[in-house]
This record gives structure tokens, sequence and C-alpha cells, in this order.
DNA sequence: AGGCGCACTTTTTTT
DNA sequence: AAGTGCGCCT
């Protein structure tokens, strides 16, 4: 395929999009209206008139839109584009950071993940009552938020935990402590991969130039998700970078992690020069199911300013099933795909989108009783599990003897070692040099099994050949994981580590592999199953954006859920709620199907039931002429025949007292 | 004192 | 699936 294929595909609006001058622009996109199209034909477009395709930085918000972004331009223009990158800002900014450490300030450091970071939070903040501060993992959540939004702790307390911002001296006591702790222990969590680069460029102009010199585009997809410690990477680099930034206010979601939409709403005053193109062509969905996307968005008390309309015109009615409970839900949709499948389908085109990875507890055993091959996307990623961690934490302290937080992992793990016989063993190591001076340590502890030093130096000699050295920890330590995860599962995890064997293979560098693996993070089914398997896909509502499939299931759309009963009373959550819904409704392009529990036991119990407000569910007021509608089971029904023009439609909703 | 096992709750969303 | 609390054991 040649680039004036790829032209020739394009609208009007899209094509002025991709052809134009290089300056700055920002692209307002709906949902289906060929967002990802147009970056990658900017891409093409860019290399084709002489741009060198490594100047070209393309920022997408996971690994699965980056690399798919990066695939399409190359499948256009070959080997021209072998040298376009795709990566998240944080693969990014580590891959800046990594090849300038000693600039950066950070040689050798390892990256901790979000349940490291709460690791060292528990150790700096002591064992106090959580009525008396706030837990670990709340105050790595608003020591993150504060970074991400680029505020103070004092603003962020205020509103994320205004209950105990009497004890803020306290707190930001702690979050000093954690600070000292993070740069003595050698490690940079997730905000300061991107604290560390933004600083600096904007800090020194040496910096910022090695950095722009490198650059003459940067093509920034999902910008309504960019939060502000993001655009405080992209805007010192404006002066030398042309700024292509694509993205929906409407699909914003990430509020939880400090995305601010002011970054598309002030762009235009912030990136003089700059040009707003608007794409409001719909080209992925039937209009029945832009209607139902249009109708969610207009109950809001927001004004989007959406209303998306079909190209591809008129198609199925969405419908709207109802079930009595959670399992029965999840048996309907494995039912249904099967049938689908026997009249001709393929898996996949069905695409199953839940609002927490929690959610597909029900699902999973749903398909795999029925043998229906899927991946989850979102769910449990295989460096977060814990079999994982426990063999990891051998191979971390070998490559940072610091690793404070993999060492108390690690001695642990081992029969008759706790906390506190744990941090004792700890404070002898952390001042160690050498590999020898460490095993002998480790053998002469009384109270430390023989195994712990032997998985130790096992890994030690094997340090320079990943796999092996998960190999070799993995044999001396097999016995005492299988008894800890005797009743959970254990050849389940026992498989999920040949597997991160096999991962590992070809990286020399132990924090190389980790590094890499939790910046693009993967789960157990990604890997067994190859890429273009024909397989359905079960997505959280967060990985799915971007995506966009034949026939959408919407999972368990209940009271109680849509909005989430967490963010009843605070009316921005209620609509990033609704947001998400916006965005998994708008996935779907020949078939839409809602699916809800009408008995939602864990959403809201008996004790609440009284106080729960029917009226913030997204679904009341739903007109009749949006979905055909399905009774399960013995789902109770309460007939609702208010409903405007509505001849002999049955409004099913759940009363809530 | 420190560690262990059992019963219990409690799950947003992600790099 | 993992964190918490509690009682019991060494």
């Amino acid at each position: 395929m040649s680039i004036e294929n790829l032209l020739g595909e394009l609208n009007k609006s899209q094509y002025q999009a991709v052809c134009m001058p290089a300056q700055h622009a920002l692209i307002l996109a709906g949902a289906g209206t060929g967002k990802t199209k147009t970056i990658v034909a900017r891409a093409a477009f860019l290399i084709s008139n002489g741009t060198h395709a490594g100047r070209i930085q393309i920022l997408a918000f996971t690994r699965r839109s980056a690399s798919e972004i990066v695939e399409r331009v190359r499948m256009h223009l070959g080997d021209e584009a072998q040298a376009l990158r795709a990566s998240t800002f944080h693969s990014w900014c580590i891959s800046l950071i990594r090849r300038a450490p000693k600039v950066f300030g950070c040689p050798g450091y390892s990256v901790i993940d979000r349940d490291d970071q709460g690791q060292l939070f528990k150790l700096v903040r002591g064992k106090v009552k959580k009525t008396d501060l706030p837990t670990a993992g709340e105050l790595c959540g608003v020591y993150s938020l504060a970074r991400n939004k680029t505020q103070s702790l004092d603003t962020t307390l205020k509103q994320e935990l205004p209950d105990f911002y009497p004890k803020i001296d306290k707190i930001a006591e702690i979050m000093m402590a954690y600070e000292q702790r993070k740069k003595e222990r050698h490690y940079i969590d997730y905000d300061d991969i991107l604290d560390v680069v933004a600083q600096n460029i904007n800090g020194s102009e040496k910096i910022r130039n090695w950095v722009s010199s490198q650059y003459d585009h940067l093509l920034v997809d999902e910008f309504q998700d960019t939060n502000p410690l993001q655009w405080k990477l992209l805007d010192p680099l404006k002066d030398d970078v042309n700024l292509f930034c694509v993205g929906d206010d409407a699909q914003s979601i990430y509020g939880f992690r400090g995305a601010d939409f002011q970054n598309v709403h002030s762009f235009s005053t912030r990136v003089k020069d700059s040009t707003t193109l608007k794409l409001q062509e719909n080209y992925r969905s039937t209009q029945e199911i832009l209607d139902v996307s249009n109708w969610l968005l207009s109950q809001s008390p927001l004004n989007y300013g959406k209303n998306l309309s079909a190209i591809r015109g008129s198609g199925k009615m969405p419908t709207l099933h109802t079930f009595s409970n959670e399992w029965e839900e999840a048996r309907w949709i494995a039912d249904d795909i099967l049938q689908r499948k026997n009249d001709g389908a393929k898996w996949q085109h069905h695409m199953i989108l839940v609002r927490s990875s929690f959610a597909g507890r029900a699902i999973e055993p749903a398909l795999l009783a029925k043998e229906i091959p899927y991946r989850f996307i979102g769910g449990t990623k295989l460096l977060e599990s814990a079999h994982i961690r426990d063999l990891l934490s051998a191979l971390r302290v070998v490559a940072n003897p610091q690793d404070e937080i993999a060492w108390m992992r690690f001695l642990g793990l081992w029969q008759g070692v706790g906390e506190k016989t744990a941090s004792k063993i700890i404070e002898k190591t952390l001042n160690l040099q050498g590999d020898d001076k460490v095993l002998n340590l480790l053998k002469q502890e009384k109270k430390l099994p023989d195994s712990a030093a032997e998985a130790i130096e096992a890994v030690m000699i094997n340090r320079h050949n990943v796999s092996g050295a998960l190999q070799a920890a993995f044999e001396v330590m097999q016995k005492m994981l299988a008894e800890k995860y005797r009743a959970q599962d254990w050849d389940k995890r026992k498989r999920d580590i040949k597997l991160v064997e096999k991962l590992a293979e070809k990286h020399t560098s132990i924090l190389g592999f980790i590094e890499e693996y939790l910046l693009n993070p993967i789960n157990s089914s990604q890997v067994v199953k190859k890429e273009n398997d024909d397989i359905v896909t079960i997505s959280t509502i967060h990985s799915a954006k971007g995506t966009e499939c034949e026939t959408c299931y919407v999972v368990n759309v209940s009271p109680g859920s849509y909005p989430s009963s967490h963010s009843l009373g605070d009316e921005a959550a209620v609509e990033e709620e609704r947001r998400v819904l916006y965005v998994a409704l708008t996935r779907a392009k020949d078939e839409l199907i809602v699916t809800r529990q009408s008995r939602n036991t864990w959403a809201v119990r008996d004790d609440q039931k009284e106080e729960a407000e029917p009226e913030t569910y997204f679904l009341n007021d739903l007109p009749p002429n949006l979905f055909d509608e399905v009774m399960h089971g013995d789902a109770p029904l309460v007939i609702d025949r208010k409903a405007p023009g509505g001849g002999s439609v049955i409004h099913v909703g759940i009363d809530l007292g």
C-alpha cells in the first residue's frame, strides 16, 4: 500500500488535518471519527514528505495503541518508517533517562511500581491505626495525584482526604521521609519517571535542547487524558517541535490520575499559532448505537456539544438484558457468543467490556466452561501477581542490593522469618559491598533456611542471563513456593513462572527486564495467545480506549455501578463515570448489547438500600425507543409506564426503596 | 516478642 | 486475590 492510497481513504477534514503544514495543531475528534487513522496518516504523510521517521515521536496511552499505530504506518510505507517510534509517556521518558542517566541524576535506579511504592510508604508510615493516619495506599494516592496535577499537598489533601487535613504536618513529614528513603534506596517511581524529565527540560536549556533537537514532530494521541505533569513535558518543547494533539473531551476518563481537560480547552491560548480542527463524522458505528451514546451525554449537566451521526446509517437495535445475578449474566453472554460463532461469526468480533478487572471474575469461568478462547486486557498483570513478585524479589536484591522492598519480600518468604527478623537482617545487608559478603551474612543468619542463601547465590551466578537466573532461583525456591500457594492454584502459578522465564530469554539485565515489563505490562492470557489469533477479548473500559469491535457486550450496567456508588456526591466523579460508560458504548460497530443485574448484592447492600438514590443511575429515564429489552430468569420487575409515547414498552427499573 | 494460621472483608479505573 | 485482625504457639 502507498501513501496515495492512505490519503485517498480520508474525508475532507481528516485530509486537512493530515496534510497540514508543519505547525502546532489540536484535532478534536469524537468517538469513531478516525482518530487513529488520522495519526497514522499524519505520520505517513510527514515521512513521505521528507521527514526522517526517527524525528517523529508518537505518544500514545497504552502500549497496545502505540504499537498498532507504528504497525499501520509501516504497513503503508515499509522500510521508510522503520525508525518511527511510538511510546507511552512513561516509556518515552524512561528511554530518555536511560540514554543519559547521569544527566537526569538517576543512574542505575530501579523502577518501582505502585505496589512497591505502597510498601515503601508502609515502611515510613509505621504502625499507626488507620483512623489516626491515612493508610499507606491512601498516602500513596494523594502523593501521586499531587505530583500529576503539579499542585501542593495542601490542596490535594483538602480535595481527596479532607478528614485528615488537620494532620497535614504529620502527613507532609511522612511524604518527605518517603522521598528521602526512595533516594537512598535508588528507586524511581512512576511519577519520577515523568517528573525527572520534566524538571530537567524546564530547568536546563542544555537538556531541553538535547531533547528537542531529536525531534521535529510530536504526535499525541488521547490528549484529553494527559495531566498537568505531562503537559509540563510538552510545553517546553513546543518552541522547537511541532505538536499534533488528538483528543475528545467526552472521552476523558483518567481524572483519577490527574487528567485535566484544560489541556484541551486551553490549547489554543497556551500554544500560539496553533490550528484547531474538528472531526465529526462517525465511521465506526450504526446510528442506533450512536443514539444511545448521544442520549447518555445529553443527560449530563455539562454541555459536551456532541451529537455523533453515523455515516454508515441505520443498523441493528441495541439490546438491554437484565439478569438476576452476575453468574447468569456471564453464562448468557458465553451462550450468546457461542451461538453467534455457530452461526458463522468469528470469535474476534466479540468484545466484553467491564468496569473493573475484578468484574471479570464471573465472565472468565463462563467462557472457560464453554471453551471459548479469550484474552483479558487490563486484568491482573503477570509481574503484579504475588508468586511472580516472590520469585523476582530474589533477582531484584542481586541487581540492586539497596532494594529494601525486595529484601523484605524475599526474606519474609521463608519459614520463621517475619517483618521484624527481615528488618534486622536488612539493616546488616544494606551496608555490605560485594556478593560474597552478602552471601556470607545470609548463611550465618540462624533464622534463615539455607535455601535462601542458595537462591541468591544461584541468581548471582546467572545475573547476566535473566531467564537462567529465574530458572535457577525457582529450582531452589520451588518447594517453599509450592507450600505457600498449595491451596491457591499452584499449578497455574507454576505455569506463569515458566511464562516469565520465556519472556526473559532475550534479556541480559535484570533491571532492564523488570523495567520493560513494568512499563509495558502484560498478563498471562496475552502471552499464551498469539497476537492474531481468532479469540474473544475481555477488556476493562479504560484499556479498551481507542479500540473497536463488531459486537460489544457492556457488562453490569447496574444501579450502584454506573455511576459507581464510590463516586456518589462528587459531581465531577459522576461525570467521569458517565464518560466511562460513553467510551464503552461507542466501541461497538454493529451490535451493542448492554447487560445488567437486578440483584447487585455487593454494590447495594441491604443496609444501604434505603439510602441509595435511584436518580443517580444513568439508565433511569431511559427512553424506551433506544433499546430492545429482555428480562432473564427471575429478575424482579418494576413496571413503569410513564414512558413518553411509549406504546407497549416495559421500562425495567430496580426498586431501591 | 515475633511469627503463624485462620477467618474475615473488600475490591474502580493505569503508567 | 490480598489485606486485616485475632488468638495461639515457639
